[in-house]
DNA sequence: AGCACGATTAACT
DNA sequence: GTTAATCGTGCTC
């Protein structure tokens, strides 16, 4: 990939700000799109930090997205994703794995953009650990691959990634241009009726489009 | 109370 | 390409 497709934030941008809730409280599709290129950071006490750079995302848009999980209202599993912008929808899945979501639009209104995908960036040591076995293209592209190799299980899910002193937030991070921004419909939705099974709210760019000399460990 | 299935993954043919 | 693993959730009876 020719890095001259990447450009840097402009100044004033702190390439280390913590996305504020203003970031989040905004249509989930466009949330969603600026989300890719930017950075999930988990701190772990004694341990160091978790960085990886955001690159595949899905939005599900309220009650009448039939594949959103609020299609059945207002329910204890669900209740974080009702509630203010900037939180952590955690949720556990096919009896084994948890993901990732991130709460978006006013509160009041049920919508989140699920992590699919992370290029790992720092703390890969530990990254490695939690996925032992696994090949260096394969330790976080996946929504519950990302979860385990950073940590996050329902113990997370309502927590405030706006917060001060964050120990789990999205930061600033590179920019990815639209070319590179590939739209397609979401990935496992395979019960859902159209138009929803369709809608193209999902937007990834390729894992290798990202600058392998800013990482703290350089695949080999 | 019972049941079908899931915003998935890893292993396998 | 197919499939087992594994259990919480929401829906039906």
């Amino acid at each position: 990939m020719d890095p001259a497709h990447w450009v840097k934030h402009p100044a004033p941008v702190n390439p280390n700000a913590q996305l504020s809730r203003s970031f989040y409280a905004r249509p989930s599709l466009q949330v969603c799109r600026e989300l890719l290129g930017k950075r999930l950071v988990r701190v772990l006490a004694g341990v160091g930090r978790l960085e990886g750079w955001i690159n595949e995302v899905e939005a599900y848009i309220g009650q009448e997205d039939l594949g959103c999980h609020a299609r059945s209202g207002r329910t204890a599993r669900n209740e974080t994703m009702w509630g203010p912008p900037g939180h952590a929808y955690v949720y556990f899945t096919y009896g084994m794995h948890w993901v990732l979501n991130l709460v978006t639009q006013e509160a009041g209104f049920p919508a989140a953009v699920l992590l699919r995908g992370l290029v790992p960036l720092a703390g890969l040591e530990e990254i490695r650990q939690r996925r032992a076995g696994m090949p260096e293209s394969k330790l976080t592209d996946g929504p519950a691959k990302l979860c385990r190799a950073f940590h996050i299980t329902g113990e997370w899910d309502g927590y405030d990634l706006t917060q001060s002193d964050a120990r789990l937030y999205v930061a600033e991070g590179i920019r990815v241009p639209d070319s590179l921004v590939r739209t397609t419909p979401r990935i496992g939705l395979n019960n859902v009726p159209e138009p929803w099974k369709s809608k193209p709210w999902r937007f990834a760019v390729a894992p290798d489009s990202f600058p392998h000399d800013q990482r703290e460990d350089k695949p080999r």
